[in-house]
DNA sequence: CTACTTGCAAAAGGTTTGCAACCGG
DNA sequence: CCGGTTGCAAACCTTTTGCAAGTAG
């Protein structure tokens, strides 16, 4: 799916210089049919596997915030380490503010979903959140 | 809004011994007419506050497990800790399996909303994601 | 009394940082 | 060469844990 090529002029269209580590995180990431998802621990996993060279966990973080903030990877519904809890326990969703980290109630009649998505075999849909990220 | 009576009876239906601490955090949490969101940090700044008793981050921690086991809270949007980030960087939607902590992707065109509420003033909307929590 | 709770300090993750060595252009 | 990067270890932060002391019933 990519050249080495292809990574080395992506990564340098967004200003990040192609080095030796940055494209194999890069392979290991966009070289394939499908997406996926991940979190730096399995990526630390598949890459620093036995006879491999081996890529240091601060680079990993480092590569990961470089190809999230050029927009190559998204972050899903982190809230960087920290658990927030809500006093209103009926179902309701929010807007999350990621500059102020503020969370603010969207009442549950203000949002309608006219279509829900059937669950994986065997699985319940327990609860639904929509999360609206807004920025000034 | 809440007696003191009123909690200690609400923590007792609920298998909770109502103990001194338990109680105060149940008061700063539910005697209030709004419900609202915090994190631990803030909940312990506004507890151990100058000339006040102190309650230990610990028992913060416990009580507000147990809370949330109780039902009387909720966790929002929490990946206890670990970051999730995704290779696919349209705009989709996710299941969430909270006992294998599985993502699985939900196409865009499977979820319709027919409403959508108007952002906060000055704020416009960055991104809306659902995420729909399953189990078995 | 006894079992459940608390509180402290230490430990345990995950993530970030400081800084010298390294390397891509 | 120069400035951006890497790698290591130490530092950080949030959360969890072990255990002795405290307390509700």
């Amino acid at each position: 799916m990519y050249q080495k090529k292809e990574i080395v002029n992506k990564l340098r269209s967004s200003g990040l210089r192609p080095t030796k580590q940055r494209v194999l995180i890069a392979k290991k990431l966009f070289d394939r049919d499908k997406t996926f998802h991940f979190t730096i621990e399995t990526l630390d996993k598949k890459i620093n596997k036995k006879g491999s060279e081996k890529i240091s966990l601060a680079t990993i973080y480092n590569t990961i915030e470089a190809f999230t903030n050029a927009g190559y990877l998204k972050a899903i519904l982190t809230s960087k380490s920290k658990s927030y809890y809500d006093t209103n326990i009926k179902s309701h969703h929010h807007f999350y503010d990621e500059g102020t980290k503020e969370l603010t109630d969207i009442d549950y009649s203000q949002i309608k979903l006219s279509k829900v998505p059937i669950p994986p075999k065997g699985k319940k849909i327990k609860n639904l959140e929509v999360v609206i990220r807004v920025q000034k």
